[in-house]
RNA sequence: GGAGAGGUGGCAGAGUGGUCGAAUGCGCGGGUUUGCUAAACCCGUGAGCUCGUAAGGGCUCCGCAGGUUCAAAUCCUGUCCUCUCCGCCA
C-alpha cells in the first residue's frame, strides 16, 4: 500500500497511475479524508496533552478537595477526547477503504496499456519452437498413455480440479523441484519450504483477499487460516513485525510449498489436464531487498528464471507485462511464458 | 486436550496504579588517555506520527485487542505466541 503522506504529497502521479492501471478511485476525496483526519488528530492529541497535564498534578494535590476538583476537571477533558477520537474513527475508517483500493505505483519503464495487447515481447528463450513431422500428442494423451496422471481419482477425492500424480510424474515432479532448488542454492537463496497454511492478517499483508466473491483463495472454516495460494505468501509474512538491518539485504529466498486456488470465475478457460489446477507445487523466488535494489534483483530473477527453463530444453518468450496488466501489489512484472503445445491450435505461450 | 510459567528498548533483564518511555548491564556512536590494538574513564544512544525554518514542543507505543480509572508496563477480560509437565496421536 502506498504511504498516506506519499499519495499527498505526489497527488498527480497517483492519479496517473491509476489511471494507466485501469483502477478508478477518487483520488480527490482521499486528499479532503487526509487533510481532515491530520486537523481532526491534532485536535485529539491537543486534548489528551491537556487530560494527561491535569492527570499528572493530581499527585501533587494536598487535599481530598483539591484532588476531587482536579478529577472533576480530568474527566471532562477525556470526555471531549473520546467524542472527538469517535470522530476521528469515522474519518479514518472512510479514508482506509480509499486508500485500500489505491494501487502502488507501476515502474517507469512498464509499458501502458490497458491489457496484453499492450504487452512488449523483450525476448525469446533459446530453444526454438520444435517442429514434429507427425501429430504431437498433449500432456494428456501421454499421461494417459503411460499412466501418470489419475484425474478421475482426483475428482473422487476432492471433485474437479484436483488429480494424483502417479509413476513417473511423481519422480519428475521431485526432479524439477530439485533441479529448480539447485539453481537457485547457487545463486545464493535460502531455500526454504513453507507452512501452507497462513493467517489471512497475513495474506492480506501480502496483497491478497482471503474472502469475498473473487477471491481465489482457500479459507479453513472456524479459524482465521488459508491455504496458501503461492509460496511467496509465507515468504512475505517469514519477517512480519521484524527490523531487519539494511546491511544483510538482499535477503534471498527461495520456497517451495504447495498453492492452492479456488480459480473461481475461471471454469472454460483452458482447463484441460494440467494447466489450471486447484492444488500444485510450486518453487518460488522471494527477496527483501532496499528500494534501489529492487530493480537489479528482478533482473537477477528473470535471468534465473530463463537458465532454469533453458537448461529444461522448454521454449518461452519474455513479456515486460503491461500497466494494466498487472496482478495487485505488482511495481514491475517480466512474465516469462512458456511454450505450451496442445494447448490453443497446436500450442501457444502461457503463464508458468 | 489438561496443568503451570512467561512475553518489557538491538540483546539480557528490573519494574504490582501517579515523580516510568521505563533502572542496570551488554551492545552501539562520540570523546579522553594511548607506539598500535586492547583496557580504563567520560558523554550520548528506542520507534512511529504530528506541529515548527530551526531550537524545540505534543501525541502514541512495554505481544495484540478491549475494559476499569482523572491516571495503566503495573488491575480486569479476551486473544496470539513461547517454555515446562501430563495425556493422546503420527
Amino acid at each position: 500500500m502506498l504511504d498516506r503522506k506519499y499519495i499527498l504529497e505526489n497527488a498527480d502521479a497517483v492519479k496517473t497511475n491509476c489511471r494507466n492501471r485501469g483502477v478508478a478511485v477518487d483520488v480527490e476525496a482521499f486528499l479532503r479524508l487526509e487533510l481532515a483526519r491530520k486537523e481532526k488528530l491534532a485536535q485529539v492529541e491537543r486534548l489528551n496533552a491537556e487530560a494527561n497535564a491535569v492527570s499528572k498534578s493530581i499527585g501533587q494535590m494536598k487535599t481530598p478537595e483539591d484532588k476531587d476538583a482536579k478529577k472533576e476537571e480530568g474527566r471532562l477533558f477525556r470526555e471531549q477526547k473520546n467524542t472527538a477520537q469517535s470522530e476521528l474513527e469515522t474519518i479514518e475508517k472512510e479514508l482506509d477503504a480509499i486508500h485500500r483500493s489505491i494501487p502502488n505505483m507501476s515502474h517507469p519503464e512498464a509499458p501502458i496499456g490497458a491489457d496484453d495487447q499492450a504487452n512488449l515481447r523483450r525476448f525469446l528463450g533459446k530453444t526454438p519452437v520444435p517442429t514434429f513431422d507427425f501429430k504431437p500428442l498433449d500432456h494428456v494423451q501421454i499421461a494417459e498413455k503411460l499412466d501418470l496422471i489419475d484425474f478421475e481419482a482426483g475428482a473422487r477425492v476432492a471433485g474437479a480440479g484436483f488429480y494424483f500424480l502417479k509413476n513417473e510424474a511423481v519422480l519428475l515432479e521431485l526432479a524439477l523441484q530439485r533441479y529448480a532448488v539447485e539453481i537457485l542454492m547457487q545463486a545464493g537463496f535460502v531455500p526454504t519450504t513453507t507452512p501452507d497454511l497462513a493467517r489471512n492478517e497475513v495474506l492480506q499483508g501480502t496483497g491478497y483477499i482471503p474472502r469475498g466473491p473473487e477471491t481465489q483463495i482457500y479459507s479453513i472454516d472456524g479459524t482465521d487460516l488459508s491455504l496458501v495460494a503461492t509460496a511467496e505468501i509465507p515468504l512475505g509474512g517469514l519477517l512480519a513485525g521484524e527490523v531487519v538491518e539494511a546491511e544483510k539485504l538482499p535477503l534471498r529466498l527461495c520456497g517451495i510449498s504447495h498453492c492452492f486456488r479456488t480459480e473461481a470465475g475461471a471454469a472454460g478457460k483452458a482447463s484441460r489436464g494440467l494447466y489450471r489446477v486447484h492444488q500444485f507445487t510450486k518453487v518460488e523466488m522471494f527477496a527483501f531487498t532496499l528500494p534501489d535494489q529492487s530493480d537489479a534483483m528482478h533482473q537477477e530473477m528473470l535471468d534465473l528464471e530463463c537458465k532454469i527453463f533453458d537448461g529444461l530444453g522448454i521454449p518461452y518468450q519474455v513479456v515486460d507485462t503491461a500497466t494494466g496488466d498487472l496482478g495487485g501489489p505488482a511495481y514491475r512484472k517480466f512474465d516469462l511464458e512458456a511454450w505450451m503445445p496442445g494447448r490453443g491450435d497446436g500450442g501457444e505461450y502461457g503463464e508458468v
